[in-house]
DNA sequence: ATTAAATTGTTAAAATATTATCATTTCGAA
DNA sequence: TTCGAAATGATAATATTTTAACAATTTAAT
């Protein structure tokens, strides 16, 4: 049923997402079996690198039938990791960190913003919808002390390749 | 000096605009001269990758010397179309559209937003920094009275696939 | 119960993209 | 001025990605 190589090729990766949007969507819409050609017709994509793609996590269709939606989409669910929590941080608390620590709709999607970071001494002790803005100096300490998985850079992109690099020095699994 | 086929690869062309950013840091922290050797280092890509995708476009490097910082940022900025104005609208005056209006840094790099397009009676007639929020039922209408190069969808992901496909229909040339 | 149509998963072929190689050119030191 | 080191641009080799083809299986109609 599954296939025997572990290695998912980088472009597959990419076009995993897109997949699950698709598939999301059709779910909503009432949509319970689809064709690799269906979905080759909506996607713009080919039917055979549809199924050539998903082939690399298992034989999720079905011979002259095509693939359940609902059941595929559960699939690239575990595949993509969104039943998973993630825990974020903001570097930079300006006009953008500040936007997206105000945007709820990330925690419907997994994603907790768990503290703000930034030099300003004005900024530091605020807080946005009730996560608190540090110093930047206390940005080891903090992901010492709290489970971090991505952190977000909203600074001036001067400043971004230091950050960056303290960032890394830190094992954060994700950078965005 | 410059090559015969006129087709330049995807893969490519989103690996330009982060040449870019690199050529700018390096000229503003001085460098004058550059190997596709060094630069290779430093973006973590082949030195030959780099050569091969700067020739798509002519032969920018010289033999022996290398490349010159300033000269090659300025072909990437024909190329990328940096040094062109572009006009914007935003379809969706929510939370999102709010902030990105409101972030005034897009003018700096010749994009202009126009005008924003919602359904909400509340917001319709309302201003961010002097950008109009006009009915979405106009959408059509404004973009035939005014030159406009790219459409920024922010709007709840339902809605999304109508707007696109509204805006391919008025032949915009960019959707975000 | 048969059969035709539809569809998958897999294998093979074709197309693209990346990397290595190398002749040629330029720089710069002796 | 000569020579070696450094570097490009082009070509060739390798690797990856995409597409096509097809046997096997399932559905559904007659």
């Amino acid at each position: 049923m599954s296939k025997a190589s572990n290695y998912v090729s980088e472009a597959v990766m990419r076009r995993l997402p897109k997949y699950y949007r698709y598939l999301d969507d059709l779910e909503k819409g009432g949509v319970e079996r689809l064709s690799s050609k269906e979905l080759s017709r909506r996607m713009g994509l080919t039917a055979s690198q549809i199924r050539q793609d998903l082939n690399c996590f298992g034989g999720f269709g079905q011979q002259g039938y095509g693939y359940n939606v609902s059941e595929l989409k559960k699939e690239l669910i575990k595949i993509l990791g969104l039943d998973k929590k993630y825990n974020l941080i903001i570097v930079g608390a300006g006009n953008i960190g500040q936007a997206l620590a105000n945007y709820g709709a990330f925690e419907k999607e997994g994603f907790f913003i768990n503290a703000l970071f930034d030099t300003n001494p004005k900024l530091i002790g605020m807080s946005i919808r009730g996560i608190k803005i540090y110093d930047l100096d206390y940005l080891e300490g903090h992901i010492g002390d709290n489970p971090t998985d991505i952190a977000i850079i909203a600074t001036p992109r001067e400043r971004a390749q230091e950050i960056t690099d303290r960032l890394i020095a830190c094992d954060i699994k994700g950078i965005w």
